[in-house]
DNA sequence: CTTGGCTAGATTGTCGACATTATTGACGAT
DNA sequence: ATCGTCAATAATGTCGACAATCTAGCCAAG
């Protein structure tokens, strides 16, 4: 399998690799370095990197260089903020014209996620709660607030997971899905917007938790 | 007031000079020519367009240039939807966390708001209205959300004077952002919310009344 | 008169070299 | 021993030149 990546320009590759996880937070990012790494010139390295600052995954300072953005609980908070009032949005949307098809796809992911529930696997849950998320996004039909929201999600990429600690949470978790999709099946906008709002608020609590015992346990390690 | 350029590198002149409208929409951008224009290398024009492109304000397509970015009507809805979803958890946010100081201000820019609708002055009444927000984002204290919004209103800066066309349109603005002042001096979040949302619903109903009529008198003018 | 291919010009993409700026480490003064 | 200063080094910022690509206009064929 050849390893499939979008494209094979810097930016791309960039990007798969600070979302991936394979660069991390505070990283020093130097031009020549990536040029070589990823067998392209240091131009387009550059223009890479610009892109990137832009789109907050990467810091570029005057003079000093480039460094993984590394997003605080603080600023991840703010992010899952914006999320909820957007994706309450996008849930209003996509209630008044989602079609047949598109909700049969969110009912089989809404099955997959239970089995995940039931057999404990947190990490495959988050995975299909993404793409639960995701199918919502498209079927708004809204490519502004898609783009931007898919644009926050891998800013915050690094808490994906941190909210599935929390005891008991994957199965409320299911539960507030649920509510999402009856609401989507029913066309009822505001009931779509109110349960994605209540889920996204469900989840930032749980975020909030999940840092707050994070300090607990491990109160200044870096990162 | 000695329009204040935040610099004089590229990037900015470039972005005041869309935003501002010296370059219309679908003007092709020669980097050779901006250079020039802006005594800067080409170096510096190319990385200004990239950031540019990023953020939304022009569109770069590989070996075929720059253009200035033609936002479509339906995309003007758009943003202006994301807008009021963003700005309705500004102003609940801000509802809780709003100081004395940034009330008096924000009340003494409301009052300027009624002298211009007295008047008659709808551009002058617009450029408050502007203000008014901008000063509720500030006072949220939420700088991802107030990124976002920003960009998004330089993005749509094409339709900021379309609704003011509509006839008793600024006399019932200006009731709803004394709705919103109310709201936030009684520090009621549900209540800031609620009328931002309200009035942004407006807003954005005009906004469609103004596209609509617009289309009825030129009809296949090119734009 | 229209259509298709082709050439000349213009524009963008990329690379290498050099100037400018930060960072690191050593050295000497206190 | 600690702090401040300064040179050596590494990285970034900028420029100019050349290659790759697109665009516009011309000319011939149908």
């Amino acid at each position: 399998m050849t390893d499939r990546v979008p494209a094979d320009d810097p930016y791309h590759e960039l990007r798969e690799a600070i979302v991936g996880g394979q660069l991390h937070p505070n990283e020093r990012l130097t031009e020549t370095s990536l040029a070589e790494r990823l067998g392209a010139g240091r131009t387009a390295v550059r223009a890479a990197l610009v892109r990137l600052d832009q789109e907050g995954l990467i810091t570029l300072e005057r003079n000093r260089g480039a460094r993984v953005r590394h997003i605080s609980d603080a600023e991840a908070l703010e992010i899952e903020e914006v999320r909820a009032a957007l994706e309450g949005m996008l849930a209003r949307r996509a209630a008044s014209r989602i079609g047949a098809s598109d909700l049969r796809s969110l009912h089989d992911v809404l099955g997959r996620m239970r089995d995940r529930v039931e057999q404990g696997d947190s990490i495959g849950y988050s995975e299909l709660n993404a793409t639960f998320h995701q199918r919502i996004w498209a079927a708004a039909g809204h490519p502004t607030a898609s783009r931007i929201v898919g644009s926050l999600k891998s800013q915050a990429i690094r808490f994906q997971y941190q909210t599935a600690l929390r005891p008991g949470r994957a199965q409320r978790s299911l539960t507030e899905h649920e509510a999402i999709f009856a609401a989507l099946k029913a066309h009822d906008a505001d009931a779509a917007e109110t349960a994605m709002r209540n889920h996204l608020a469900e989840v930032l609590d749980t975020l909030r938790w999940a840092i707050e015992s994070q300090h607990k346990t491990a109160r200044w390690l870096p990162g």
